[in-house]
DNA sequence: CGCTTAACGGAACTGGAGACCCGTTTTGAA
DNA sequence: TTCAAAACGGGTCTCCAGTTCCGTTAAGCG
């Protein structure tokens, strides 16, 4: 992304453009959509010569990927209920919420679709998922400490399985979850967890 | 899409011209991408001229919405195993030998991304789904009328559970699943069923 | 076996998104 | 305060995907 040739310059200017730019891609994706995606439409949203926005990201798919970074560093932290189910809940309604989001339900489609179209954006998104479920893989840590799940169960996948039902929805069945689905998803993963099937070491048939 | 003033004519050249051409986009589809796509690539692969392709579709996005709605069709019948976790398992290695194959991975991701940017494409994948859940659902019933899960089960509900964390990990973590992955769908889906999770008609809080 | 016309295909046209040039503004260090 | 250069912005150009024109092929009916 930024070419750093000598000095750099990342001071007053040059961080609003950023800013503005960042904000006024996740705009245009979430209204437009991930084609029908303007080099020049996000510059005069941005208030912001086209030249510079084809200067500094190169392309759309550069710009996005860049979107996506930022978007993993604004993480939301996670609410402690104290009670597992309490805490998917928090987690799948959290979810939930996003997607039913008019603006940040579609930036969410747009940006996967954009992933599906370009590999350094596909890792762009791999990392902002990562980050998210370290921030909520500890409280399945916790229930397992309390005895509530089996002592071998991989954190993460519990959280992907909260998750997973929501995002199929949303992408295949095409349109965004809803509140029920949400208990529905978090009821789900904590019974299948309870049952062992997210245990670590999987080598069976 | 076809428009019929008068007369139409499906017979001989013009079947043979949708079947190069659907083909040719499912092509270019695995291996371009979403975007990428060219009107005049996929002419060139289907060995027609593409005024023929922009005359027939109009647009890329109806080419893609037509070739979904002809996924659609050729529906494959399930493997009757006999047992619920037999068949979800085949149901889950179906789908895993699907997003696993080089070609039909891509296809699937591409056809998403395509549906996420077009009402009508989304439109076109949900009913590919609902096919493919029509398909798959009786072994669920089949279940309850064992005695083997909760008798107001939503059938539906279990074939997606199956479905959901393959994708998932297909379109966030960014590569296909396993087989094992698979295995672990099918069994937590069960699980999950097992403990209620997918009864119908769940007003609770 | 013709004849009408739906459907196809080659080739030329066009609009707009991306690439670029060059003058202007802002930065930051001396 | 000064100044070199980093970064921005308006305007222009280019290129090509989508569109259209018109002559050609073949489907299907009598």
């Amino acid at each position: 992304m930024e070419v750093s040739p000598g000095h750099v310059r990342p001071g007053g200017r040059t961080a609003r453009v950023r800013e503005a730019v960042l904000a006024a891609a996740g705009d245009a994706l979430a209204e437009q959509g991930f084609d029908h995606l303007d080099l020049a439409d996000i510059a005069r949203r941005a208030q912001v010569g086209k030249t510079t926005v084809y200067r500094r990201w190169g392309s759309i798919t550069n710009l996005v990927a860049d979107l996506l970074a930022d978007m993993a560093e604004q993480s939301l932290p996670r609410t402690e209920t104290g009670s597992l189910l309490g805490d998917l809940q928090a987690n799948a309604r959290l979810v939930q919420r996003t997607l039913s989001d008019q603006r940040q339900g579609r930036l969410f489609t747009a940006v996967i679709a954009a992933a599906t179209c370009d590999p350094r954006t596909a890792e762009a998104l791999r990392h902002f998922y990562e980050t998210r479920i370290d921030e909520w893989a500890p409280c399945v840590q916790a229930a397992i400490e309390r005895g509530e799940l089996p002592a071998d169960t991989d954190c993460r996948e519990v959280i992907r399985a909260v998750s997973a039902p929501l995002y199929y929805r949303l992408l295949t069945v095409g349109h965004a979850p809803d509140e029920a689905d949400a208990d529905q998803a978090a009821e789900a993963a904590i019974a299948a967890a309870r049952a062992g099937a997210y245990v670590k070491s999987w080598q069976q048939s």
